[in-house]
DNA sequence: CGGGATCTTGAGGATGCTCAACGCTAGTGG
DNA sequence: CCACTAGCGTTGAGCATCCTCAAGATCCCG
């Protein structure tokens, strides 16, 4: 089900009468800052908020991609499963990310909350009408689609030829990357999500990615603190670890 | 270097003088099938034709993203490079596919020619100026680029969750469906890269490739035959290896 | 404080890699 | 015309990384 119909989910709030985009924090971040603040209020027109419990289901791949959202708050993880169960998680999203270029009609993946998550929802066939009218919204779209694919092309490296401690400390420094993007310092980073999780986005098992972060706090690399968050003491030194050089 | 000096490259013909448009056989396919014959001659005054030798260079990764390209005949593989030699290709191009999308200032990755090949090439700058004027353009540049996030999503799944079987069946198959999809039938297909390019797109070794075409040869899945071309007799029981169910 | 879930650690094993040799094919030049 | 070479593909033996299976430790929430 998902999203899509939110009547049937509890955790889906109705859309607020106050407009959320004036607060928002991430607006510019997201692609809603294509829009200046005249422009702002038809996105609004066509917009809703939600939040989804944790491991609430947003998408599920193979459904209907009627809508596109906007994580606003908290991580989500989208996900392909294998018919015998086999997990692949394709990417985490946190605040400001978008969610749902990836589609033909279909979703490509499911996406689920990790922690407790808020979000905007945009119905696909209003958006894109709003993007014939305005088109720096198209451009924007199209260049956040163009960084996606090149975060992509990384993943794709990191699965196919990185060994299992350069796959951890390439995830960790990606995540401090895009911290650091949001405005948050680059170390300590927050881990919000479980091992297995980790491990699926890796192409790895919960115990591999243990016993590797293991290693990595035994030799000095990161410190795990209180509430999942890693401390990063060296970057440059994990930089050269992620890629073998 | 790459394309973005044609002038230093002896292979790289200039542009022709008679459309090369009216004639070209992907014309539909490729993201030109946009725009129709009144709004062609746009797209034709940006363009280049250009043919490349095998193994020759048309991008690099890092550079300067100038150019993006077309490819009216042959297989282009992209790929990227790790400090220490590894390398992961990422994508094959063939007939009608468009390179460039994946990209911010600089190329997110290098590619080359497989056999030898005949590519389009505009700039960058202009084609983007082509873009306000034709807001089709654009929108068939996002859906271009909607579509290649979804093949990368696979990819992923494939690399980060596939046995070495899996993966080699359902790299058959995709480009058993990309020849229906250039109109061409679904078997036998033809294979012009190597083992090795094999080996470093599905994140294995050239001996893991042969080994286990080896072995669905002998169990009847598939059949070699001359020139490079393969035989799939069901494609029905591919489908059921590629997946593990 | 109890209990389920998650994380860690250990031992053994399998998949795919490394290293090495051999075969095949096509292009080259005697 | 055919030996020769270079590049590519195949096959084999041994091995390493990572997986599987299992048990114990830790954490968190009720």
């Amino acid at each position: 089900m998902g999203l899509g119909e939110p009547k049937k989910r509890p955790e889906s709030d109705t859309t607020e009468q106050v407009s959320p985009c004036a607060a928002c924090a991430v607006r510019d971040m997201a692609f809603c800052g294509a829009l200046n603040d005249r422009e702002m209020p038809h996105l609004l027109a066509i917009l809703q908020t939600a939040t989804v419990e944790p491991h609430g289901s947003i998408i599920d791949e193979g459904e209907a991609a009627d809508y596109l959202f906007n994580v606003t708050q908290g991580a989500v993880k989208l996900y392909k499963l294998l018919p015998d169960g086999r997990r692949q998680i394709t990417g985490f999203l946190f605040e400001g990310d978008f969610l749902g270029i990836a589609m033909n009609e279909r979703y490509a993946y499911s996406a689920e909350a990790v922690g407790q998550i808020s979000l905007c929802r945009f119905s696909r066939r209003k958006l894109e009408r709003l993007l014939d009218e305005f088109p720096k919204l198209e451009k924007r779209l199209l260049g956040m689609a163009s960084n996606e694919l090149v975060q992509a092309q990384d993943q794709i490296l990191l699965l196919g030829r990185k060994t299992a401690q350069e796959k951890i400390v390439s995830f960790l420094l990606n995540l401090s990357d895009r911290q650091v993007k949001r405005g948050a310092p680059a170390s300590p980073i927050l881990l919000p999500m479980g091992r297995a999780d980790i491990a699926d986005y890796l192409g790895l098992t919960t115990e591999t990615v243990s016993r590797t972060i293991t290693n990595l706090k035994r030799k000095g690399y990161i410190k795990l603190l209180q509430g999942g968050m890693v401390e990063l003491p060296d970057s440059e030194a994990l930089q050269e670890l992620a890629e073998g050089s």
